[in-house]
DNA sequence: GATGAATGAGCGTTCATTCAT
DNA sequence: TATGAATGAACGCTCATTCAT
């Protein structure tokens, strides 16, 4: 019972990303969400509260399988700049296999309504400050210069999401790791040529 | 009588810049933007044809004023180096006196309607693109290493939009000089410690 | 204008009071409303806020007529059983020229939602205060037996409110003049044969 | 079973009228009336057929235990008078006893569905008619005065129902054997003083 | 042109009822 | 028999758009 609920809960969680990620938020229908996932309207309101709640649980469920991909990294000790290569290569994996899912998820700064917008300003903090942290040890490390690590950590943010708009809008894909391995030589060495 | 037609034809516009900034566009309601220009609901109806077209005229509106500071640097003919140090200056810039109208503007991809969204995407493509000819004038005169210039494009087009977000959010402002001497930084040398 | 205004807000009361009074509160359809007074469904959110709003205002607008006619007698000098009597002949005057408005406001103790209850308990206690009042001048005068005022009121407005039940229910009419000289002879003497 | 049956019938009975008195008729859920039982939400479809007719059931039930403590009376043999007396005790007494149950039940006049409200209607005429029977009897004994007996059926009727309608709304309580007697003391002599 | 009262399509949400287990 | 997950009809309310003045 408890499995088959959870189930359930997951069916509606695809449908919504699926229906959130090609309408966006507002042009959503809740009714359409249902249908997706083969079921009656009233059944998406037994498992989330507002349509609102179910855009939330969704993009936190993206987000966690997400973070879960990234979880490998946390806990090997390999350097800082092989760290940020793996997360890129995952990152960018993770997006062709879930580029549907990470429509919604992964663009930056949807312009949404006040209230999403902060909420998902928040989410995405969250992975910031992560990166932040991630730089402050290549530093510490003596991998890295000593640059600003907040300002760092939001322009390889930036620069990881704009990498995958044209993926997400015209259905192109990339091949991770040779992207990968061309941002972070951008990223370690600049464009100087010298 | 045109000249009054253009001044209430602008007088909108910065209305809506105001009230989509605010609101987004979704929950930015007409009837507010005419209050905030101060006219009638029914007027603005008389200058656009609908609300989307309001929100896109304003839209490119703004992006105009944006690429007029900028198309002093097409002018002139510094190096590359220099002229994107400027870019980014008169970027950083921009966004510090327009932060209202900025938030709906420069946020890149924006999760609005599938209409919305393909549209403000060509937007974004036409700047990724100026971005690109830089980038590639920039290896051809050997200021710059051999890399994929489209990449470097859309890499830097997203850490100059991940730098301002946290200024739109939660409306830090930057100091464009400094900012922009750090990203350059990064930029032409990379964050290797050697 | 505002006297336009004051028309169609009048009109809507109106329909409502007809729909409300046929349907009940719950059973009634704002569309409903709206067809009754030939205007379209938004038009109602124009000048009230909410269905609930407007169940009020209306109760409230059609109070505020009775009131205004047994307004007369607060005024005059009578005795206090003439002054009930004549409350008496207009209440059930009243009722019959207003029975469809009537069968929702005059009938008590609606049993609806808790929040619709006690707002329509204190109209309603409202009325029964004002007869207290009368009772007690009348034990003051010593046209009356000292007998606990408040009971008496209470007492008198079930009576009234009991005596046009079957007019509202099966469109009976009741001749006011008669039944309040009856009421008058009860309430006055009593029933005990002596 | 079919005593087990009868168990669970009641059970639910007694939810309904916890629940219905607490709400009203349309707020009260189906499924707050099943949690009240302690039991499934789909098992009062097993006994009754729908919220309306739980309802009704649920009223003739209690208006059954009503009757059934009043039925004493028409038994006894005392004079109507006496009767009148004993009646209201048992009413007002009743009413302190089922206070919760008797908001659904002994108000007049619930302005309701259409449906819900001739049904009550016709309810409230059954209680009527006895009493109107009572007064005939005691005007055929030469205890009263020769009154139209309808009329004094729905006068005392009415006055029965407001006496209460305090008790209800505000959980005051009265003292029957005291209330009866002063009901009784105006019906039978009236409030002038002479 | 300018207005804002009027409109009604559209949608989120509720909840009585059903039915497979 | 008992259950509660599933359902979808129903409805209050919003707001972009229209149009008479």
């Amino acid at each position: 019972m408890v499995e088959e609920k959870r189930d359930k809960r997951e069916l509606i969680l695809e449908a919504a990303a699926v229906v959130f990620a090609q309408r966006g938020y507002h042009q959503a229908k809740v009714e359409e969400i249902a249908i997706q996932a083969g079921i009656g309207k009233g059944t998406v309101y037994e498992y989330f509260s507002s349509k609102l709640e179910l855009f939330q649980e969704m993009f936190k469920s993206i987000l966690g399988k997400y973070f879960a991909e990234l979880r490998s990294l946390q806990d090997q000790r390999g350097s800082v700049t092989e760290r940020l290569r793996q997360l890129l290569e995952i990152h960018l994996d993770f997006i062709n296999r879930n580029s549907d899912f990470a429509r919604v998820t992964f663009v930056d700064g949807a312009v949404m309504d006040e209230e999403l917008s902060w909420w998902m300003y928040r989410q995405r903090q969250e992975k910031v400050e992560r990166l932040r942290e991630l730089f402050q040890e290549g530093i510490a490390r003596h991998e890295f210069r000593p640059i600003d690590p907040g300002l760092l950590a939001e322009m390889f943010t930036g620069a990881m999401a704009a990498i995958i708009i044209p993926v997400l809008m015209e259905g192109k894909t990339v091949e991770p790791h040779k992207i990968a391995d061309q941002v972070m030589d951008i990223l370690l060495h600049g464009v100087r040529l010298d």
